[in-house]
DNA sequence: GCAGAAGTCAATCATATGATTGAGTCATGA
DNA sequence: TCATGACTCAATCATATGATTGACTTCTGC
């Protein structure tokens, strides 16, 4: 649980120091960014703490490490940017489904976002890469929203931006409840969908 | 920053447990619940170490203190339980003004619950608890809105469970935002509500 | 094959941190 | 007034933890 066994084979720095961004996020993962131990780290790639030093100067390097590949694998995932030419409710979809998908088959990667926000307050460099990305899936909401009211699909009265916060906070719920918390995340779509929609006349039945 | 300057009256128990209550929860909210240090604590309520492991013999009975003194105050600010005999909109306006009021009355409420969330993983009964509170939480809405649909208010077709979700969870985003992130609680809550009521014939205008 | 760069390690430093010890101070009732 | 218990403190322990040092090993270009 300590260190290594044996001495390690020399890599370039570029593979090791995905091992080791491997390694913390798993950690991470694990016992919470709060509780990451640059010793923890260095002992799961198998190498010396010194090694890991020599790859990743200081732990907040190490985060920010961590915090940008989470961030590239996510962006990663995310589906088209909004098109006005596009039926607003299937890109709607499209983009929950991509958010789904994500909780399904990469938890870890909401998981890890939601615990490199509990250390935002003391890595300020964190908490703006995380605030940056919040902004910008809100934006991507708030802007098929829009381009589904304006294509009639959605209520006429609906406020965008609003609108955009409740589901992405409906939504970001999910994060840390892991791929077997996912049971109800397509009843709460639905839900969600339901209340955008333009209903024709004839009521609610 | 260290230590206090001169000797402390004594005082009673439960008087200084309150002081030392009320002085991790500020330091919870400067630093976050992760960063609280004991030594802190002792220096803010002007006490030694030794004398808040007195009063207090563990960080975990620590934090613990600090979960049960918040949930007890936010519990203390809910409206009454949800009663089939009233209207449900008004009944679930009275639950959101009751939040709305909290994070701009006693914000520290909100975020310290937000920060005891994080080191739940380490602490398991400040998880429990919190757990049990956000249940509760989740079950007064899936009530009103069974009341609702059930009084003709919200639509035939809405799910309260789901939709209780959802709304909680659109609702708690606005936890960790602080009294200055309220600007759009109540455009996002209009956004819910319309949602949520069942519309006439007559179409969406 | 060899010189310099890149990569690795054992040992150690300096400090932080939760907790304990033992002795002193104050309050209260008999 | 004095005995008991409640309360407080300085000093210290034991360990955890981020980081550094200096020497050794492997790789790369020539």
């Amino acid at each position: 649980m300590t260190g290594q066994t044996s001495p390690q084979p020399y890599l370039r720095q570029e593979t090791r120091r995905e091992m080791i961004a491997a390694a913390a996020q798993a950690l991470i993962l694990e016992k919470g960014a709060a509780a990451l131990r640059t010793r923890d780290v260095a002992a799961r790639v198998g190498i010396n703490i010194s090694t890991l030093h020599f790859h990743v100067a200081t732990k907040s390097g190490l985060l920010l490490l961590v915090a940008e590949t989470t961030r590239a694998a996510f962006c990663a995932l995310l589906p088209p940017a909004p098109d006005p030419a596009r039926p607003a409710r299937d890109q709607l979809r499209a983009e929950v489904q991509a958010y789904h998908d994500s909780l399904r088959d990469r938890p870890e990667l909401a998981a890890c976002f939601a615990q490199l926000a509990q250390i935002a307050p003391s890595e300020p460099e964190i908490g703006a890469l995380i605030a940056d990305f919040t902004r910008g899936w809100c934006a991507r909401y708030t802007e098929i929203l829009g381009l589904g009211r304006a294509q009639g699909v959605f209520r006429a009265d609906l406020a965008p931006l609003p609108a955009a916060l409740m589901i992405t906070g409906a939504l970001t719920a999910f994060g840390p409840r892991g791929p077997a918390g996912l049971a109800l995340f397509w009843p709460v779509f639905t839900e969600i969908e339901r209340g955008l929609l333009a209903r024709p006349e004839g009521g609610e039945r």
